[in-house]
DNA sequence: AACTATTTATAAGA
DNA sequence: TTCTTATAAATAGTT
């Protein structure tokens, strides 16, 4: 990736390979990031330079975590005997039960994800199922009328520019009176372009509903996010 | 790099995750063995996949020691400081970021219990949603799964119980053939009982369709759970 | 630190 | 999974 090919040896001249250790290595911080949140995964990333000098990445910021998920999974019965350097008994103790606890969590999370179900029983994914079902009931309750609040608070503010507009118009009209006629036409048929294509805005922050400008709809990127097709999906089955 | 430019936020398609996962993750790894050969610095790549499976790389396959060096490195930058403070701090960062993930994690189970939607977008809504759609067709279908390993685990056994109970009758016709007709029409019957009721074994623990009796069946309580149901539900319908 | 010509990586599709 | 291909990204060499 770039002018030209590159082996693969030890580049000799020393400031061409520390200019291109500064760039490959935040081209690889930044890669391993990305492969941590596009797909879910746990990465812990350690580089030193021939300098000595330590770059570090981990998801969450939690090496120390991953470190030790890494030990367990390597020798899981030297639990809290690695790398941690003597500390109190209490604490050790608390902290393995909170990390006991996220532990269980992340299991239940992939569960709660459809993943790593070879490990329940059917009884489980029974009980699983039906949670879900449950769960999905709740959340389209909610989203509808999360949905309904958004229109009618878009339909309030559509009434008000409405409003507005018109009393713009009016001035205008008053005006055109006394000067004779000019752009009123134009005032209108904006005016009417607005009505007849109402902004739904579905961005993620709720605040825009009240204060933001509607360019919400346009930062809008899976095909499925039109309402109508929400509208139509909720009202004819399930 | 590819068709379309790409977001940062995980991929909600599964397939699509673990295929992008494996990618990037052969990618990364490339990356990190060409900057420590290029650059002569010392690399320890860890990730663990969304399913916990481990992948790493280490300069020179050498990864207890880097990790020691890592260690090393940040205590003696803890010595630096000064070690009561930092290590008692170091301490209360780390546990307040432990606590942290556990209440994100506990945050995200009440959603996907369907609890505490109010704090969600409407966009996040639609994400949950999807997800839990997704993860109900990957619990249906492993239930499905494991339901026809039982069943014809229990065909198996219900098969040699057979094959048992006509050892057994043909010894004691064989006796009757001696001693004269006794209890012969009794033993039949329960063996035919046995056929005509084959008893579905749904405990908990999967050893049970093994070793365990059949009592197995007299353990469900929800009435939703008898076998007829599910398998209209499992063939009938997605 | 910027620029840009190229090489690489990879998303999507098969 | 693996291959292909169009395109986005990374980056080597240059300024």
């Amino acid at each position: 990736m770039g002018r030209g090919r590159v082996q693969l040896k030890r580049i000799e001249n020393k400031i061409n390979r520390q200019v291109t250790f500064s760039k490959r290595r935040s081209g690889l911080l930044k890669k391993a990031h990305e492969i941590s949140v596009l797909c879910d995964a746990e990465v812990a990333l350690i580089v030193f330079s021939s300098k000595g000098k330590l770059f570090e990445y981990s998801t969450d910021s939690c090496m120390e975590r991953i470190l030790e998920r890494y030990d367990r999974y390597l020798y899981s019965d030297r639990q809290l005997v690695g790398r941690d350097i003597s500390q109190s008994e209490n604490w050790v103790l608390e902290h393995a039960k909170l990390k006991a606890r996220v532990e269980v969590l992340e299991k239940n999370k992939r569960n709660f994800m459809g993943e790593d179900l070879e490990s329940l029983s059917l009884k489980e994914l029974q009980s699983l199922e039906h949670q879900l079902d449950a769960a999905i009931k709740s959340i389209r309750s909610r989203k509808n009328q999360a949905m309904f609040e958004s229109i009618s608070a878009l339909q309030k503010k559509d009434k008000a520019l409405q409003d507005h507009n018109n009393t713009l118009l009016k001035k205008i009209r008053e005006r055109e009176k006394k000067t004779g006629p000019q752009e009123g036409q134009l005032i209108q048929c904006t005016n009417k372009s607005s009505i007849l294509q109402p902004q739904y805005c579905l961005t993620s922050s709720r605040d825009s509903f009240v204060g933001g400008e509607n360019g919400g709809a346009s930062s809008l990127t899976e095909p499925n996010s039109l309402l109508p097709a929400w509208m139509l999906r909720h009202t004819t089955n399930k």
